[in-house]
DNA sequence: CTAGCTGCAAAGCGTTTGCACGATG
DNA sequence: CATCGTGCAAACGCTTTGCAGCTAG
């Protein structure tokens, strides 16, 4: 089954339509392999389909959140980021300075989200994280 | 020295001007022992000054932070809240189904910062973190 | 055919900015 | 008295909503 299917068919399975404008809003988060703010997914869209409202891509959006295919997430600035839902969680370091993101394992967090279970009692919800820092070449040059 | 000289005083050295308005605004922040959205400052400061201004309470929180007097932080909701910056590091738990707020305290997150920086050269900013996640009453009552 | 998606336009909300007046040091 | 902060109003950017027409199932 091609990505454009599955998509497709969990649209369907969730009683919702398939449309041109939806399907190319999920395709270019499918395969941006990466975060994308919902302005960078209305020009995207709109380079094949240049009549899109940006009303659709947040309806849209709202919509496939609900149904995992997209998660939303806040990465420090003013507009929210979103991006695909793979099957491997998975977080980012940011660097404050040069912007650089990085992809980080989830085994990272697994310890922290047992600690937290155990002394808290709070199932937390690490499953996708943005940790703000300096990364290493930013670092050197003394910023 | 009193809060209020304290923070006179920060302004001062800072070449800033002390006003009603700025005391007013920093005394809020500094005495309200969590976070507030801007919105929440304002309305605090217009109970005994009723004609300040939302500009000048985002001009002052703006030039506070920078004076690493307060610290803004995404909770994620829409807007942002500002904190008094304390001698301590923290983080919070905050429960996505009842909102409850549970502070953390630093030496969880010691462990990952290190580990950051050994395996990535990444200077993580675990100064002050948002965790989401579901609280303990939550759980028990299955949402 | 009918539910629900789309585009358009307008409004909503938090935040920022330009400007002239007023207060601080 | 010079500088900087303030209030006011308007602008701004992102997001949401109401509505009439259209389209997928």
């Amino acid at each position: 089954m091609s990505c454009e299917t599955e998509t497709a068919t969990a649209l369907k399975d969730a009683g919702q339509k398939v449309t041109p404008q939806r399907m190319l809003i999920l395709s270019s988060v499918r395969h941006a392999g990466g975060h994308l703010t919902a302005s960078q997914i209305l020009e995207e869209v709109r380079r094949s389909y240049p009549y899109v409202d940006a009303s659709t891509v947040y309806r849209t959006l709202a919509s496939a959140r609900v149904l995992k295919l997209v998660n939303e997430t806040n990465m420090g600035s003013d507009d929210n980021q979103f991006e695909w839902t793979g099957k491997e969680r998975h977080h980012h370091l940011i660097c404050r300075s040069c912007g650089e993101e990085t992809s980080l394992d989830n085994s990272y967090l697994d310890g922290l989200a047992s600690t937290l279970l155990e002394d808290h009692q709070f199932q937390a919800d690490l499953d996708h994280f943005a940790i703000f820092g300096v990364c290493s070449g930013c670092v050197g040059k003394g910023r």
